[in-house]
DNA sequence: ATGGGGGCCTGCCGGC
DNA sequence: TGCCGGCAGGCCCCCA
């Protein structure tokens, strides 16, 4: 479910209420999500304060003053809401435990962060600071879409010699961390290339061009504070709205967005997943 | 070695 | 009302 821009917006909404506190108390209702727990992960965090909360691609990343870092990943349907928060000037009481809330974190602040995940395609790990970047789920990551390290003469190299259609290229998370079947589709759309076409077959100036495209489409997403389809929720429980800018995402069957087009947005699968594109202006 | 498909889970929606 | 198939924002892993 949640893309780079989802998991930022967690990232901003749940850093206030962690990061210089301490983790009081840590009930972890389960043995796993997607993998077993780390070994004794509810003690290892209890007592722990959270020196900074960061995002590497779709993974949020707690730095703990133990000397740990807790990796959270929230899958297709991960949530992190916050509630109770003293910090801000309104109390209001935690609300009742709903199911699939699989670890709850109350910080010594008084705020309540619940990790819910109906279908557990999440993770959480716990892994030194000092070797977190080598972390096995980590380390296979490309550069992230907006820092330095993604630029043009990257990705027209990346894609050098890539026999695969440049819509599965940007899934591709060693090529490029964050993205996801949204962005993808919105970037492909803003830059006029068909998801169809073999990565390594486009000409330089327009991979290079998906690199703004890219850039543009997440900031946005994050601004609007992400996109809501069935149950992403930003950490205070409020809607992301950039769902009503989707250009081709989800609009099967609806007009093109581009002026004086007329064309019908096409549903494809690729390697199992849909695409959206406009035939006429994606070429 | 690269690329495609299966599988992991639950929930929801539409059709019959 | 209920059952069934299809679909879902991710990603590891196996196989060709």
């Amino acid at each position: 479910m949640p893309e780079l821009p989802e998991v930022e917006t967690v990232r901003r909404g749940l850093a206030p209420v962690m990061e210089g506190q301490v983790l009081e108390k840590v009930a972890v209702n389960r043995p796993d999500l997607r993998w077993p727990f780390p070994d004794r992960m509810a003690e290892r965090l209890t007592g722990a304060r959270v020196l900074q909360l960061r995002r590497r691609s779709k993974y949020l990343l707690g730095d703990l003053d133990s000397g740990e870092t807790l990796l959270i990943h929230l899958g297709m349907s991960g949530r992190m809401t916050v509630s109770g928060d003293r910090l801000g000037r309104f109390v209001h009481d935690h609300p009742m435990p709903e199911k699939h809330d699989h670890v709850v974190f109350d910080m010594e602040g008084g705020a309540r962060i619940t990790f819910n995940d109906p279908r557990r395609f999440g993770a959480m790990d716990l892994m030194p600071t000092a070797t977190a970047e080598a972390h096995r789920l980590l380390s296979v990551l490309g550069p992230e879409p907006l820092g330095n390290d993604f630029h043009e003469g990257y990705l027209i190299a990346a894609f050098r010699g890539k026999n695969t259609p440049v819509k599965s290229a940007l899934l591709d998370q060693g090529i490029v961390a964050g993205l996801g079947n949204i962005y993808v589709c919105e970037a492909l759309f803003r830059t006029g290339l068909s998801p169809l076409r073999k990565a390594g077959r486009i000409a330089a100036p327009r991979v290079a061009a998906l690199v703004p495209a890219i850039r543009d489409v997440l900031e946005r997403a994050i601004a609007a504070g992400g996109s809501s389809l069935k149950d992403f929720r930003q950490a205070d429980g409020e809607l992301g709205y950039f769902q009503h800018a989707f250009d081709v995402y989800g609009r099967e069957g609806a007009p093109c967005h581009t002026p004086g087009c007329g064309e019908t947005i096409r549903r494809v699968v690729q390697s199992g997943r849909s695409t959206f594109y406009c035939p006429t202006c994606q070429r």
